[in-house]
DNA sequence: CGGGATCCAATTTGATACTG
DNA sequence: CAGTATCAAATTGGATCCCG
């Protein structure tokens, strides 16, 4: 390989969050977002249908869910089954590419919520602190 | 240490983000928020300033950085040291525990630029099908 | 049941201006 | 330089109604 790529030498900048214009920044958006991680975290666990996800995310309301679904869908991350049935049933579950994300979003949320009494702790001492000042 | 803590045998459930009232759920709000994770992500690389990090920050306003360094230093995962002189000069960097953090953080991030290509594959099929449709 | 469309309230965000 | 204060705009979020 000549150097007709500039950036592939270590650290395969073809995309590059901190960009502001770059794709990557609206679907790592998708994945982080108020409930894109929460409802990757819970398909992760195996296919749920429409009503099971939304008892499982804790707050989340039907359009959020909707909305969601639909941008992880986009991206690859999510698949939707719809079975033409009546009542219709629909079933959710992760893409090969959307488990993978899903997995090192886990390893960061379990990663946060072991740390939670250290947190905790900081939160305090830097509340005490600066009323004390 | 005797069987004081209920929660130690293998999850670690003491604090669950798919709970809505969990504090859990607000420190991972701060770390993926849209501005957290980058700043995060930024810091992990070194020691920065507060205009060294607007400017690696592509798009951040002044308002919204402050916000967010200050939530992720109540969070305790970074470290803010204030030096005296005129003019002022503040460095930024990560706590232990903001390294910890950043470094999934990072792994995801990472995973997901170099999936963009799939992503966006994913997208053009999806986009496709359905003005297709 | 699974959602789309709509309307409205609450939050978030970003310029801008100002201070130490 | 390193922020805070303020205000208006953009976005998000939720409740509701409706349809297949």
């Amino acid at each position: 390989m000549t150097a007709t790529t500039p950036d592939q030498d270590q650290d395969n900048l073809a995309y590059d969050v901190f960009a502001k214009a770059c794709p990557s920044r609206t679907t790592l958006e998708h994945v982080t977002g108020r409930w894109g991680g929460l409802t990757l975290g819970a398909l992760f666990e195996g296919t749920l249908r429409f009503n099971e996800l939304r008892r499982r995310v804790d707050g989340v309301s039907e359009k959020m869910l909707s909305q969601t679904l639909h941008a992880l869908e986009r991206d690859g991350l999510v698949h939707r089954a719809a079975q033409p049935t009546n009542p219709p049933r629909v079933d959710y579950d992760l893409t090969p590419l959307g488990r993978q994300v899903a997995e090192r979003l886990l390893a960061l949320i379990h990663c946060v919520e072991g740390s939670m009494d250290d947190v905790l702790a900081a939160r305090a001492r830097y509340d005490e602190t600066r009323g004390a000042l």
